[in-house]
DNA sequence: TAGATTGTTAATCGATTAACAATC
DNA sequence: TAGATTGTTAATCGATTAACAATC
C-alpha cells in the first residue's frame, strides 16, 4: 500500500517509540521479529503495530515478519532524520545548557549553529563549540544564515516578544520548552512544545487520584 | 454531577493548559468567562471545554459562565496541586540541576527533598538548600524519609538498575526525564515521561512533512 | 420575562482492536 | 505443502462535536 494522505497525530506520537526498540533490537543483533514479539515487547498490540507501519506503506513479509534493520531505516526516514534543519537555541540557562551540551541533533535531524541569550556575562562562552551571541545579533544571524528551526528555552515572560521577532526573522518551527503557546498566536507556524510544569501536574494528578481509588476500597 | 467514574487520558493531559489559562485571567481580574470565549482563547471548541469540567462535576452557572477565581481552585484540587509530596531527584548533571534549581514544585504539588548523583566531586554542593549526596545513601535517605516520588535526571543507561534500587526502596511514582520506559518493567509504578527526544523526532517529522506536501504542490 | 449559557444527551467522527484472506 | 504472519477490511470502542432542554 501507498502511504496514506494523512497520517494522525496518534501514529506520529508512536514513531520515535518503534525507533527507540528497534535500534535496540538492532544493536542485539536481532534480524527479524514479528509484530506480536514487538508488540509484547513494548506493551501493546500486534495490531496496532502492522496498522501503524502500513500508513507508510509495507514493511514486512508475510510469514516472516519484519526485517529489524530495514524497518528502523524506514521509520528513521520517515521521522526525517536524515534531515540537517539549521537551528537556533535562545536562553542558556541551566535548561538551554542541557539541551545545547546533551541533546543530539545531529540523529534527530538538526543541526544546531547558533546560540543566543540576553545576558551580556554569557556572551563569548561556548557550548558545543558554538559561541554564545547576544539576542540581539538574532536578526542579522537569521538573514545570514536561514535557520529553519529556533528553540526556546527562555522565560514565559520573554516568549512573546521573543517569538514575534523570531517569526518575522522567518523562522516559522519551533522547539518550545517555555511555558507560553506560540500556536495561540501564529496559525502558520510549526511548533513542538515541551511542558515540563504540565508533565509534573500531570503526575500529581495520576498520584493524587491513585490514592483517591484506594481510599474507595478502605472506607 | 457528580465526579466520573474514569477520566480518560485526553482529558487530564488537557487539565494543566485550562489551569494555566485560568491562571492568567484570575491574575487580569477577569472574573466570569463562558465556555465560548475560554475556547477562542484557548483554540478549542465550547463543547470540549463543558465536557471536560463536567466530568468533574458542574462548576458553571447556566446563563452567566463560570467564575474563573472559583473554577481554577477547582481544577487546582482535581489535579492534586495542594499536595506535597515529597520528591527526590538523581542525577546533577545541565538537566537534573536546571529542574532542581528552577521547577517550582511547591507550587506543583511537590516538595523536594533529597538530591544525588554518582560524581563524589558534586557531593556537598548545594542546590536551593539541598546537599546533593551519593547514590549509595538512596536507600538509607528513602528509608528515613519516606519520598514518594522519585525524578530521574540520570542517562539511559542508569535508569534500569537505578529504578530497581528506587523500586525496592519502596518509591513507585517516577518522573522520567530518560530514554527508557520504565512501565515496560514494572506494572504497579506511576511513571510520568518526558522524553525530549522523542519530542525533538517529532518535530522533525511535522517539518518534513510539511516539506513534502510543499513539493506535492508544486510538482 | 427574555436572553444567555450551562449540563447533558445524541450524533458524528476517529482510533483501536479483531478477523481473515492473501501470500511468503 | 503446511504454518506463520502480514496487509487490509470490518467491528468495536472511545473521544469529540452538535444539539437542546434546563435554568440562571
Amino acid at each position: 500500500m501507498a502511504r496514506k494522505e494523512n497520517i494522525s497525530a496518534s501514529v506520529i506520537k508512536r514513531l520515535p517509540r518503534y525507533y527507540r526498540f528497534l535500534g535496540e533490537l538492532k544493536s542485539a543483533g536481532t534480524e527479524r521479529i514479528s509484530s506480536k514479539e514487538l508488540a509484547e515487547k513494548m506493551h501493546t498490540t500486534a495490531s496496532q503495530v502492522r496498522q501503524d507501519f502500513n500508513c507508510f506503506g509495507g514493511f514486512g513479509q508475510q510469514g516472516l515478519g519484519y526485517n529489524v534493520s530495514q524497518l528502523y531505516a524506514e521509520i528513521k526516514r520517515i521521522l526525517g532524520l536524515n534531515n540537517k534543519y539549521k537551528a537556533i537555541l535562545i536562553g542558556v540557562g541551566n535548561l538551554g545548557r542541557a539541551v545545547a551540551s546533551h541533546m543530539s541533533f545531529e540523529e534527530r535531524g538538526f543541526e544546531l549553529i547558533g546560540i543566543f541569550d540576553r545576558n551580556p556575562a554569557l556572551f563569548g562562552n561556548t557550548i558545543r563549540g558554538i559561541t554564545v551571541q547576544s539576542n540581539d545579533d538574532i536578526e542579522s544571524f537569521c538573514k545570514e544564515h536561514n535557520p529553519k528551526a529556533a528553540i526556546l528555552c527562555v522565560p514565559r515572560s520573554s516568549v512573546g516578544e521573543l517569538s514575534k521577532r523570531l517569526y518575522n526573522a522567518g523562522i516559522r518551527c519551533y522547539w518550545n520548552f517555555s511555558h507560553y503557546d506560540i500556536s495561540v498566536d501564529y496559525d502558520d507556524v510549526i511548533v513542538q512544545n515541551v511542558h515540563m510544569s504540565d508533565s509534573l501536574m500531570i503526575l500529581c494528578y495520576k498520584i493524587s487520584d491513585s490514592e483517591l481509588s484506594r481510599n474507595d476500597y478502605t472506607e
